[in-house]
DNA sequence: CGCGCAACTGGAAACGTTTCCAAAGCTAAC
DNA sequence: GTTAGCTTTGGAAACGTTTCCAGTTGCGCG
């Protein structure tokens, strides 16, 4: 099963056609009258080779078109690092995760470090398959944004020497950094925004169970109505929505309730713009309040503008690189969990008063 | 210069710390009591293995978690495959190069082809260092939406058997295979749209000329003017618009004219976004057509709903990625140019009279 | 019973690089 | 004038795999 994944080259194996071979580092030695070592050393900026020499070389490489081969270099090297590192995220296509993905792009090409990625799509088999192909490349590092909800099978990659951060969502049955948004109390920032105008039956529409930010920001939900001493309404409560449709169509399920809430919390990107579409269609966009979780871009341009809590994927990024790269570095402390605040942008949506 | 750029692992270089070394095809022979060219025939799922060595090939590789190691693998192996393509896009976190990543992404997978990529925003050099970092990493092909105007540099590449694909945009001095958006076609279209809702003083704002399609793009709003038998007012167009707010400034420019526009053709997405801001702040967005090119996220939950001329991601990622497969399975014939045609979403702010 | 052939198996070389170690050259100190 | 120590250089082994080639086995047939 393993090996199934690992490398399936269905192309028909055409001996690598069309042209020449690349020049390797020993045509460049033999081209600078000098050995591979010299040439290695030249090529790594090692010190101890003589100006005369390097200058030489450094012609050699440039006549030759010399390109250095990393799969050969890692391979040989004794940290075996290939310079690469592995992305794991839901679906790159979110501007959250894109975001993410730019992010962590910058950060790691500061070190000349790649970034090898793919989408998940909430598929815990391909979460797996996608790591396993990752692993076989022998990147350097893992930053996963996990669908699986058992980790305990990356034990092997982490004692072989590849560092694991997770990514926005925790880690289950293993234990490594994570950097993640502050849900909990994002959630509750925003709900208390909703109270605060006058609300007291709020809506709440999740995504679904399965996934750890989306029960967590329940929670802050229901944490958020308890401190204020407000009864919870499980009837307000639709969870396990997924995407732009589902979400409008919950939004109208509970907009149709007697008595129907006089707000709405989306507490995920698409439901909140799910959401919106369901108030416009009953015209109720400019009576019943609405707050989304996680940016929606152009939430400005509509009338009245969306308000959100936005997530910080740039911070969530860099420190998510950041952590990975100091423990390719060798750091060995204990794991460390970083907390990304939220923030509220008020647009109009949720100012609305009951 | 070159050398600078292939490796520059920053990294203290400890030596791959922590864990034990992974498990070597060496040591799943030791333990299934076979050679390792057999263990290999096993992995490589080569005929010529009795089901009985087969199945304790299969044991040991689970009991040892053996992974197999890619780059050794390509190092050695006749085509030098590494499983692994090189995508450069502008800016990955803009809607359209995601879904276009995703679409590539998904194709390779189903060839167990992983995606190595990275952004390039406009830099030309950039263009050129991650170019080659992706040749040093050996990949199997290259997918470029380019930044640079002179790409006689990648015939290295192309000659050490690398074939290359464009995307979205063209190569200059470099002939390829290309897939790009009907462009010109599709201004056409769109400014059609508004001469037939009986515009005829549009105004046009374009991205930099520098990039071909931005231009391309002004000929087809020059060329339909034309053939509507429309002067060309050079006073309606502003080119060299970049990004959103200048796109904002563009468009409240252009509208404080007298005459001013009746609509106007914004030539990007974020410089239709920018247009549409414009037209709200002056209280015209139901009185000034406006049509933007390429997809705008949520463009249907603004009042009015902004009218585009699309452009099909998707189609293009496949396309692009067929055409690169093709070419790494050994198809020599001459360069395949795929033109995908755009569509015009009508949602209001193109229907618009003057 | 010997032969030819096919199917299976393994030893060793090779891929392009880095690293270990030794050799060579030079300077400075005695 | 010899030696110690440093700097510069290169030869060869090694990384984990695939591939070439040869060897072994089993079987049918004359």
């Amino acid at each position: 099963m393993t090996k199934k994944h690992l490398q399936t080259f269905t192309g028909a194996g055409s001996p690598k056609s069309g042209g020449r071979q690349r020049p390797t580092i020993r045509d460049v030695a033999a081209l600078a009258r000098v050995s591979v070592t010299t040439v290695s050393r030249v090529i790594n900026d090692e010190p101890g080779v003589s100006a005369q020499l390097a200058v030489r070389v450094g012609d050699a490489i440039e006549r030759l078109n010399y390109r250095h081969n990393l799969t050969a270099s890692s391979l040989r090297r004794a940290d075996g690092r290939s310079a690469t590192i592995g992305l794991v995220l839901e679906y790159i296509a979110n501007p959250f995760d894109s975001m993410l993905h730019h992010a962590i792009e910058q950060f790691a090409l500061k070190r000349g470090v790649l970034v090898l990625g793919g989408s998940v799509e909430e598929d815990e088999v391909r979460e797996r398959e996608l790591i396993a192909a990752l692993a076989s490349r022998r990147v350097d590092g893992l930053l996963i944004m996990p669908a699986a909800h058992d980790h305990s099978y990356l034990l092997n990659e982490r004692s072989a020497g590849t560092p694991v951060v997770f990514l926005d969502r925790p880690p289950a049955f293993f234990d490594a950094d994570t950097v993640m948004t502050d849900n909990l109390e994002g959630v509750r920032r925003g709900v208390r925004h909703l109270t605060s105008h006058g609300h007291r039956r709020i809506g709440y529409i999740g995504d679904l169970e399965s996934i750890t930010t989306a029960t967590l920001r329940l929670q802050g939900y229901r944490d958020e109505l308890q401190a204020q001493r407000i009864a919870v309404d499980e009837g307000l409560i639709r969870m396990n929505v997924r995407g732009h449709e589902r979400g409008e169509a919950a939004a109208l399920d509970l907009l149709r309730r007697d008595p129907a809430p006089t707000a709405i919390f989306a507490a995920q990107n698409l439901l909140a713009t799910g959401a919106y579409r369901a108030l416009r269609r009953l015209n109720l966009h400019r009576k019943v309040a609405l707050i989304g979780f996680d940016e929606i871009p152009y939430a400005d341009l509509v009338e009245p503008g969306i308000t959100v809590m936005a997530q910080d994927p740039v911070a969530m990024g860099r420190a998510a690189a950041h952590l990975l790269f100091r423990r390719i570095d060798g750091d060995r402390s204990p794991s460390v969990h970083e907390v990304i605040p939220t923030r509220l942008i008020a647009r109009g949506s949720g100012e609305i008063r009951p």
